[in-house]
DNA sequence: TAAAAATTCACCCTTTTGGGGGATGCGGGG
DNA sequence: CCCCGCATCCCCCAAAAGGGTGAATTTTTA
């Protein structure tokens, strides 16, 4: 029998999921948690054959977990279930060990269908996701460094040029290098849509 | 018997959601929704007691749909059920016709709770809902005509004072009028934090 | 270990924003 | 009827952002 655990903050949503789930037959839920902390010490204990992970959780990004996990038990199958469609973030996913990428509005059967094709340790992707992939196969996916993570979060805390140097303890030259940088890497006009699009991305 | 019907554009939420609360006994769901269109299209047909709403809806925001169907159905009972912990949104909705807001992260039981106190016509809060408003009672909520929304949309979208000027046909003045009015309403110390507030208070 | 990426700083110059004042007219609510 | 919010436009001036170009050093990765 596939084991399968969630990882979900919205508990009115992983508490019935899990019904469904096992009501359907096709995995057992041995592990709901709501944050990446309580997973990180369940996961110790005993690790699933797959695991649903959403993205935006209250102690840290799913994304950047998957990562983690992947690297800890590299066995672990990990299916993102989340309302993010976005190329960015699911492209991200996939780089950081996902196998499986699944929107919250896809239909129940899709994502049936999806944890059984996972735990045969084949790639899965809701139809949206598979479109969106596609279309932009061509395209480069988006990585920011972690100095670069760092200044967008003070750029769009209101924090001008001058400051952000004062708080990093560098040159303000420096800072608007990486200002100049953002808007070239994130292709954004200004800075209004760079914080724009930094949401959008999930980099903020 | 209780009726209610549901609108969230989370095909795996709403059916599993749907599922828990005809099981509690609590309520009979007869009616399920994943946009605003069809929502409208089926209320003309048959108004339950209680409808639960979320709020990012594809074709539109379940805060303004909750005045819109308030106005045509004012017996109708509107729960909230959303993500969206934050205040101006909440007092949003709850100015808008809302009797109860109920995050997607609160106990099943919780929610349970909630559409009995609605449907006896009191208003119900979840506890973080809850303590947020009794927190914040002195603040003031934050309303943008339609002409500020607008203009904060294009400002997120980078296009500049001129661009904005050009693009509603208005004069490059009043654009500038209309950003320092942003910036004071929604308390942003520049152009960034004015597009990351717009996000997070969804009025963008 | 060599190539690639990230990080740091420099100079010059233009455009855009932000902050301080105004002013007018219009429409709704008390 | 008067006040207030909304919408529109005006002037001035300082600060900040944006754009071009270059380059050194360190860290990471292939």
């Amino acid at each position: 029998m596939v084991t399968l655990q969630i990882v979900d903050d919205h508990k009115m949503v992983v508490e019935s999921l899990s019904k469904l789930i096992e009501e359907s037959g096709i995995a057992q839920v041995t592990g709901i948690y709501y944050d990446l902390k309580s997973c990180r010490l369940g996961l110790e204990k005993a690790i699933p054959d797959i695991l649903l992970l959403d993205i935006g959780l209250p102690d840290g990004d799913g994304v950047d977990f998957c990562s983690e996990i992947k690297n800890r038990f590299p066995g672990l199958k990990v299916m993102m279930l989340t309302s993010y469609k976005e190329f960015n973030i699911a492209k991200r996913a996939l780089h950081n060990g996902a196998l499986g990428y699944v929107l919250k509005n896809a239909e129940i059967e899709e994502m049936i269908a999806g944890i059984e094709t996972v735990s045969r340790g084949e790639q899965f992707l809701c139809e949206e996701i598979d479109i969106l992939l596609r279309n932009k196969k061509n395209i480069d996916v988006i990585w920011l460094s972690n100095r670069e993570k760092e200044i967008l979060k003070h750029i769009a805390d209101g924090y001008t040029t001058k400051e952000i140097a004062d708080a990093i303890f560098r040159d303000m030259e420096t800072v608007k290098t990486y200002r100049r940088n953002l808007l070239i890497k994130l292709d954004a006009k200004n800075t209004a849509e760079l914080v724009k699009k930094g949401y959008e991305m999930k980099m903020i």
